[in-house]
DNA sequence: AGAAGGACCAGTGGTCCGTA
DNA sequence: AGAAGGACCAGTGGTCCGTA
């Protein structure tokens, strides 16, 4: 095969256990579109490649280039999907993969990524599966391309996101990080803040539902309760306060179901709330970031 | 004329001069579309006012409430236009207004603001013009709206602004502001930022350009100057640090031209400035707020 | 069924340009 | 001409729902 696997991101792999290689790994679909992976802590094996026709085929990705990194292909990736053949590059010039390239493109799909399941603290998922550290981790990732983006617009003097936005997702996707998307991050948003705000509440609420043989859906829901204990003890209930006092957790979007909870929380421990709220201010914990 | 004029902001009213009345009153289009107005520290005489039949002509507005000030009527103010006979509120119904009610809305037009002219810290507009003093008090108000729309969120457990976004615009006129608009005090931002930083230079600004005959807009463009001198004094250029170091600041967005125009000038002063962004973040002056 | 993520949508920041 | 502001538009935050 002419295509060759690579890892761009050594310290960003996923963490199942699989043969030898991880799926997350992206497929160098050719030469020239990992411009300014550099950028990204790994160096860059790959600027060197040859130019695949294919790539010619492919009409320039019309989005324009964006924070210093040079539009990719746009090629849909090919990222190694698990336990099937890689295509070659060529084949589907020629012959017809039976089920990736259905759409018209003239790419391959791309893989989704592999569901979560409940893991231990330290815990490598194995099969078809990533644990929660691979899943923290993600967060932590995204931090690093928000500082980026930061740096970048900084030295541009143009505005500065404080958080993850869409910009940096942008970024991300370009930099060749294509698991990283924005629902999925929103969607386990609490639970990465429960990780951050008190590890210990976390890994046993992990242990616990891994104990209990629970799917990921029951212990992303079973992540508000212990917020909300927080936000309580807090005082304040101030879900916001308590995401922006946290270095890492300053950066996300506090979630809406999170919000409600913690306002429904306050209303019915305290019902006069107009006052506590103004007493809010005064008031409080220190918290201890 | 059974239209009456009513000041329902006694505090903020304009601070040109001119006969007895103010222009930037409001006037009552009839009862019923001045709820809350008591939100804005000031009492509402008006909520008791006969209903108008034109306001039942009129399409209920079809933006939903927001922030608890019920829809008004949105009819066109109707505000009071200077040196011009007020309309009775029924002259409409039976005969045509020359220069007002030319759309097929139904309701008169709504004045344009006088433009403001350069007058001296305490100077009142004279003819139809407003002061600087007056432009300045606008930040304040918005000021004030912000505040009440971040309470009534918290309140809500909703998102809390920190910014003067839209919905503080639209609070504003909700709320019987029709004076005040986005483009107009995004226009204005950095100059009000000179007022906020550095009064003193802002005032003697003032009284330069209105002794030199300048108008408003050779002012305002003559505002950027020592804001970027002020960034650079601070060492960073980082005029969005400065912005959010300042109390009545801090809740305006950096204009896009001052953030241009300090990075032009740090990259000029130091065009070695990839170094002197990283070292920002430890060496710059502390800020007197 | 449980879960990943493309893609949509209401409302945003930003400001142009038809208006007075 | 100088100036005020309605209204537009590209890109946002938020998340639904067609997909696998």
């Amino acid at each position: 095969s002419r295509r060759h696997r690579h890892n761009h991101q050594p310290q960003l792999m996923r963490l199942s256990e699989e043969g030898g290689m991880h799926e997350k790994e992206v497929v160098g679909s050719g030469g020239g579109n990992w411009e300014l992976m550099g950028a990204i802590t790994t160096t860059n094996q790959d600027q060197q490649r040859k130019k695949h026709r294919k790539q010619q085929l492919q009409a320039r990705n019309s989005v324009q280039n964006m924070m210093a990194i040079p539009s990719s292909q746009h090629r849909k990736l090919g990222q190694v999907r698990n336990n099937h053949n890689n295509m070659d590059d060529d084949m589907d010039e020629e012959e017809v993969d039976d089920d990736e390239d259905a759409g018209g493109g003239g790419g391959s799909e791309r893989q989704r990524e592999h569901p979560f399941i409940v893991t231990e603290p330290g815990e490598v998922a194995r099969g078809k599966k990533n644990g929660l550290d691979y899943l923290f981790h993600l967060y932590e990732q995204c931090r690093e391309f928000l500082v980026q983006v930061q740096n970048i617009a900084k030295e541009r003097g143009e505005k500065c996101p404080t958080k993850v936005t869409n910009q940096v997702f942008r970024f991300a996707k370009k930099a060749g990080a294509t698991y990283i998307n924005k629902p999925k991050m929103r969607h386990y948003v609490h639970c990465y803040a429960l990780h951050c705000l008190d590890e210990e509440t976390s890994n046993a609420l992990r242990r616990a539902y891994k104990e209990r043989g629970e799917n990921v859906g029951a212990w992303r829901q079973a992540c508000y309760k212990p917020l909300v204990a927080i936000a309580s003890r807090q005082g304040s209930w101030d879900i916001d306060a308590i995401f922006n006092s946290h270095p890492r957790l300053s950066i996300w979007y506090v979630p809406t179901k999170l919000r409600q909870l913690c306002h429904a929380e306050r209303s019915s421990s305290n019902p006069n709330s107009a006052t506590s709220i103004s007493a809010a201010g005064g008031g409080p914990h220190h918290l201890p970031f």
